[in-house]
DNA sequence: ACCTGCTATGGGAGCGCTCCCGAATTGATC
DNA sequence: GATCAATTCGGGAGCGCTCCCATAGCAGGT
């Protein structure tokens, strides 16, 4: 392995010309830079990032803290900031914090003291105070994705407006009754959750259907949505005409469960939800689209900029969603076709 | 921030002997090491494990390659690697690296030269063998998850065992028409898939139904799963009775198919998958179960051997799959259930 | 009394780089 | 011809740690 010191030999100068030729900072005649850069080719010479970083206190890694990386909004936005990160040359290192784990803990109290970043990203980590406390005491930039408070800059889905725009959305298709799936106080995501429960809410008693409004618990998932879906169908007489899932998959698993009960879907029963998930189109899923990928790159810028400055102000970038719409939602019918149930 | 020489001189030491101290290692006196520690503590002491690094060779950082990560079997391996590797203090970078991207081949020729790490773990990679070549070059060990070479230790399903088993399991339920879904010249796991597509042919062999055995083409997808089952189903003259699916995202597909199609599984069509998915429970999908998770904490427990004596020779983990018995399979009926689609 | 071997500590080189600073050269300006 | 700024380069300190080596005290054996 060769170092820069070979490399300056190689190429008949000092190390510091050397350093200088290769990082292009400081003065450097075009010539030795050549000669420097064909000697650093020959020998093939990779710097060593340790000695770089100790030297400079920059590490060029970026540390991404995120509960799970199974699902499909977290792999989304990791897929999004690591593309982001290796176009700038920039290294991820991956803390995967599941809530209430003991290795949660120790990653906050252990792991990201030693700082082996130049920023971090916090990905709906929803992270309780003292947490945000440690994070923000290491004194390196921190930008969340999803996440409501106002200490570290944030880029996330306007949760609120979605929700109201589709139970708007059923609304405008002349539903009356309207359910909410998938608020829970036991969910990981209080934030979102409660943001787009209020939403929903909000829209109803704008619509002067207050008294229709009604949420069922389900975890987000689409097994959970399956479970959760079947309960609030089951029963002919209080079923409602139309869903707002709290996610795609939440939706995805309803409208399963619609089939297997045999509510044709929209004839029966519409169902919309958040996300425009990879599985969305092949259920024919009205949804909005939010695309955790570019807020994935959107942290990263953020998050470069504060790097280069810490000095600035928090930012909070509030993303709007856009109507996919798809044949899962449909206009309210008086006759509720019900087809025969597949098991 | 306090360095080791702050804690030396808080304890009366010396850098040395605080070193010594910290690490456990050498000769120190119980009551030397407590003073030590306590200054260490008082003074919020965490050590730069660059500097750490850059003294002795060692990064406390595994790196993880794989080109993807928003899918089931990736995700969970990630998940199961990533807790191995904080259990025992490490770090995790991670580098994605999709097939064909032109990202992947700087990842290769650059990123990796840096060697930021102790060792690495490629998870489905499916080098090319100028990729495997430039990861070996590293120096540094390399244990694979999921691979067929020898060139590094593997873990991974036994892929040909496991479906001749799940081909078996549709023999002996006396079914002869069985279709092999998912397997492609175009896919992205080539190893994979033509392992568990060669296990199906020989099973269908030896069971003499070599003039039986099709396969049809599908990515290893949710969605993929489902369009191909679709055509593949569509023919009621040509339809196999039963399916052996790739894995369980293609079978869950194939099972979504065929209740649109209103063919009833498993009295019309039996269906077994390869790999017990989160979702294989709520689509009562008979399958074997592997668990990534525990793949890539024995990826980890075999590159930390490595790391301990390089000399040591590959090792080739090939996991015995467990067949999970539910309700997407059963015997065949001369009858050809079908009841109504549900469209 | 002396040597050996173990324990306990300190001194200081070295890991590979960056970057401050000073020296040297050039060229332009007055 | 002197002054000054702009450029080009090398020397070497320093980043924060580990670890080799030297030193020294203190058994215990001969």
């Amino acid at each position: 392995m060769s170092g820069i010191a070979d490399v300056a030999r190689q190429a008949g100068v000092s190390k510091s010309t050397a350093s200088r030729a290769l990082s292009g900072s400081g003065y450097v005649s075009q010539e030795t830079r050549d000669r420097v850069t064909r000697a650093a080719e020959m020998l093939g010479y990779v710097p060593s990032t340790n000695a770089q970083s100790l030297s400079t206190g920059r590490t060029q890694n970026i540390g991404v803290v995120m509960p799970y990386v199974n699902r499909w909004f977290f792999a989304e936005v990791l897929e999004g900031i690591q593309a982001a990160l290796l176009e700038r040359g920039l290294d991820l290192t991956l803390y995967d914090a599941k809530p209430g784990s003991d290795t949660r803990e120790r990653i906050f109290e252990s792991f990201l003291t030693r700082k082996r970043f130049d920023g971090l990203i916090a990905v709906g980590l929803e992270p309780e105070e003292n947490e945000l406390d440690s994070m923000l005491a290491l004194g390196k930039p921190v930008v969340s994705v999803v996440g409501n408070h106002e200490r570290t800059s944030v880029v996330t889905l306007d949760d609120a407006l979605t929700a109201r725009r589709a139970t708007e959305h059923l609304i405008e298709l002349g539903h009356r009754r309207i359910a909410f799936l998938g608020a829970g106080s036991r969910t990981r995501w209080p934030h979102v959750e409660s943001s787009r429960l209020d939403g929903y809410m909000q829209s109803m008693a704008d619509a002067g259907l207050a008294e229709e409004a009604t949420h069922t618990e389900s975890e987000l998932t689409l097994p959970a949505g399956y479970d959760a879906a079947v309960e609030l169908l089951s029963d002919a007489r209080t079923r409602p005409t139309a869903i707002v899932a709290a996610c795609d998959e939440v939706a995805i698993g309803a409208i399963i469960a619609a089939r297997r009960l045999g509510l044709h879907v929209p004839a029966a029963l519409s169902v919309i939800g958040i996300d425009d998930h990879e599985f969305a189109e092949m259920f024919a899923l009205t949804t909005f689209r939010q695309v955790p990928r570019e807020q994935g790159a959107a942290a990263v810028e953020l998050l470069m900029r504060q790097i280069q400055d810490p000095t600035l102000a928090p930012v909070i970038q509030r993303l709007k969603p856009r109507l996919i719409v798809r044949s899962s939602t449909g206009p309210l019918r008086s006759d509720r076709a019900t087809a025969d149930a597949t098991v």
